[in-house]
DNA sequence: GCTGACGTACTTGTATGGTAGCCGACCGAC
DNA sequence: GTCGGTCGGCTACCATACAAGTACGTCAGC
């Protein structure tokens, strides 16, 4: 449970509220503990986050901007539904930007580069031992963002970064299957080697493969959590929830 | 001139005046009548736009997002002045994503796709003869967005255009010269050709170089026009501007 | 003349009030 | 029973007020 005192204590480190509860908000949608389809108040979240309504529309409407929510004027503001043409849309553009960016760093790619991302490679072991999912998941995003920065652009992987959220809140569901994890840490071990080697074709196609699995996984998810998606493209009518909010939140 | 009563003219159509204000000055960024470097304060341009310093705080942020203007809090914010790093950046992102999009393409590609884009090509020829330089850069947009878009990626297209934002600012000022826009039109026709063909290497070596040509556009503008870009990675102390506001902004 | 403290005017950040618009339940007419 | 109008409550949008903080001109002291 994410505390309504704890925003403010963090405060201290140059970051504004605004920025705070972007932070939180992102987190939670992405780790779908705000479930796609679920109704998010300007109010509501003020209240709990203990700020005002400025900060948390103002996060809102980056986060719209980013694809996580879709805000209906005068009717409410909603975790979007993971949508067909986003998901193929992120999958475009991170394989065409990893991969872009892995060519460029074979070459470049130093020992001290190959030796740090097979920390990585180890400590991702580790957190498959302990079945420590979440760990694993930070783990895969500094992989991948490192071996962004090998390149030199590094300040491209923002981009990724949005882009991937689209597929990771799907990935959450999938990855419970443990047996999954060691396949994708020996998918970037193969990534690291080839690019240690010089191999530039071959490991552009280790990359892109393994993002490619990862893709498809999002797909198998979808048989599973049908309600997770929205089939159309123009997600008309959100539905405003008929049950009584008070209800089903308890005290305040 | 962007009058100060036509924001809430245009209204109508389902806009909400945090996007139009957000148009107006991307708008006023992109096209370098906002100049880098210059401040834009929340309150002139509420007042001068006739709303609210909401929604006009509202759009900085999102522009901030971009990366066309830094906010520095309690001191203010200003349009980016251009960084090396960013234009490096957005090259990339610019190159791999119209690339990767543009080898899909070739394949898909119907004559119907073709003809299209070779009525671009007709109309961008037309802008040539008539040194109409903002309409050849809006085809030039258009010609991109449409390229990406018979991949079938189209919806990639706004993360492109995101990242083009950032070169398009310095291009402004290069194409002046307009020997360039005959040049750049026969590169496209060069891709549409190749497209055509069904030659996938060949058209992204063309699209390719016809890239890196813009980009080292930008490089030339540098030398011309030092004052627009940032040499720091870290622009500290914008430096508020000394004179006063009132002498130089005319009545209210 | 030079230096340093102070005050003012400006900035963005946050909080709050009021408005237009939409949904959905309720209720009367048929 | 079914349909159509109405009304209450909710929403995001915009406007405004207050707070916290910075830069710069001014002026006293040296």
């Amino acid at each position: 449970m994410a505390s309504a005192e704890g925003l403010h204590a963090a405060r201290s480190r140059g970051r504004n509220t605004r920025q705070l509860v972007h932070e939180v908000l992102r987190s939670r949608i992405v780790g779908l503990e705000l479930e796609p389809g679920s109704a998010v108040s300007e109010n509501d979240l003020a209240a709990e986050l203990g700020v005002s309504r400025t900060p948390v529309r103002e996060s809102l409407i980056l986060l719209s901007d980013e694809g996580l929510v879709d805000i209906y004027p005068q009717m409410g503001t909603f975790v979007s539904r993971i949508r067909e043409r986003d998901v193929a849309s992120a999958q475009f553009i991170r394989e065409a930007l990893e991969c872009a960016a892995l060519r460029e760093a074979v070459g470049k790619a130093g020992p001290r580069d190959v030796a740090e991302l097979r920390v990585l490679l180890t400590a991702q072991e580790e957190a498959d031992r302990q079945s420590d999912m979440e760990g694993f998941f930070q783990l895969d995003e500094e992989f991948h963002a490192r071996l962004m920065a090998v390149s030199g652009h590094a300040s491209a992987w923002p981009v990724v970064s949005q882009a991937k959220a689209q597929l990771d809140r799907a990935r959450r569901l999938s990855l419970p299957m443990t047996q999954q994890m060691s396949l994708l840490i020996g998918q970037h071990r193969e990534v690291v080697d080839l690019l240690a080697e010089g191999d530039l074709d071959r490991a552009d196609a280790a990359l892109r493969s393994h993002l490619r699995l990862v893709f498809s996984d999002v797909e198998k998810i979808r048989a599973k959590h049908p309600e997770l998606f929205s089939d159309e493209d123009a997600p008309l009518r959100p539905r405003r929830d008929s049950a009584r909010r008070t209800a089903s939140r308890g005290d305040r």
